[in-house]
DNA sequence: ATAATATCCGGACTGCAGTCCGTTTAGTCT
DNA sequence: AGACTAAACGGACTGCAGTCCGGATATTAT
């Protein structure tokens, strides 16, 4: 079908590799002032929580210049999307190549419900961060990662034999999914995250179930 | 069932009542302004498009100070808001009290699905600025116009005899019909809109039709 | 060691939304 | 008309993301 590797999402991984591209190997410095930066915003986000992180504090607190700060993540969503990567990756390898229902050999309409609960916990965990990339983001649909979870959904809704458009419905599933709004339900409304993985079961059950097989 | 009357989304309509609020009269000068504002406001939507207009621009091309265009509006947001309220006002009018199958008369399923038609219309016609309004929103979930449409969705959900959580599924169908996801639909994927009316129609009946009525 | 150079660094600069407050003015009261 | 007051005004100011470019530095070749 496809063929998909590990995206990866940024390069500055936590215990990261300083030497992978293709020419010539990281300056010294450079590598010095990402780990400077890595382990700031870290601790800005302790301190300070995702949205209280600006680059101007994160260059200040690793004593580097402002322009450090954009060439190595090139802008306030690819700080995010770096910090979340880690976690990102994992989550990613869990779905496409882990042990059932979330990853093959479960039933697809299964392996929907399973996606859709990993992805609410996820956002319980990460969400501020995930919701902090998405929103310094010029266009949220064509973030690398956000590529990969619409084409599982599609694929998996192929496979369960859901035929009018999947392309689309996966669009409308994977909006449900989205940090902005599960973190809007938990956190104004109140309601628990079992509720939501209730209601996502729900869905896909209705979308993708009852179809020939 | 609820009290709703219609929104109003903004003061300032287009051949705007400039003395309707309780005590005093709005202030000539006020007044005088506001039509200054938003005729230039609309100028500027027509030449630079919604994304391209800002709030120096605005109150240089009215000849206003900046602070004048904020009380105006109170942000940019507001200041989107108020282009669209005479559309929104419309369109609310038409799913509320209109001719069926949008307004009340038909069987709930078909409301919603015109519902969706309707709404992915209007976003075709003034997506731009609805998606503008929401970028800069901080909470587009309470924005008054969406709580309207997500209530309107539940209580069709409600009456088609959706039993299981109504609250979250209209939360997942009126994210479908997000301006920001259409318009990629339609302007980056290059999908028609009658696909996206036809997949909102597949969506719908497949959450709300096989329910025992 | 020295020179050459590709890369990296830093911080001043721009454009933007939104705030603040001293000043002006429209409406009112005498 | 003249004084009074509440409202409106305007633009300087802040905080933020993102850009730019002259200068510093690590690395390599000789």
């Amino acid at each position: 079908m496809f063929r998909v590797s590990l995206i990866p999402i940024r390069s500055g991984s936590s215990s990261g590799s300083p030497s992978s591209s293709g020419s010539g190997a990281e300056r010294s410095d450079a590598a010095r002032n990402r780990e400077l930066l890595l382990c700031a915003a870290r601790q800005l986000v302790e301190e300070c929580g995702a949205d209280g992180v600006t680059m101007d504090k994160l260059a200040e607190r690793a004593g580097v210049g402002k322009g450090t700060v954009f060439r190595r993540f090139g802008s306030r969503a690819g700080l995010m999307m770096t910090l979340l990567s880690d976690a990102e990756a994992e989550f990613q390898g869990r779905f496409m190549f882990g042990p059932p229902p979330l990853g093959p050999g479960a039933p697809p309409l299964e392996r929907l419900i399973a996606f859709g609960a990993e992805r609410i916990r996820y956002v319980m965990e990460y969400g501020e961060l995930a919701r902090a990339a998405e929103a310094s983001l010029h266009n949220r649909f064509e973030a690398p990662a956000a590529v990969l979870w619409h084409r599982h959904i599609e694929h998996l809704l192929r496979s369960a034999g859901f035929d009018a458009d999947p392309w689309l419905m996966a669009m409308s599933l994977s909006a449900t999914l989205e940090p902005e709004r599960l973190l809007h339900a938990v956190r104004v409304q109140h309601l628990s995250p079992e509720r939501l993985e209730e209601s996502w079961r729900e869905l896909v059950t209705r979308v993708a179930g009852g179809v020939e097989g």
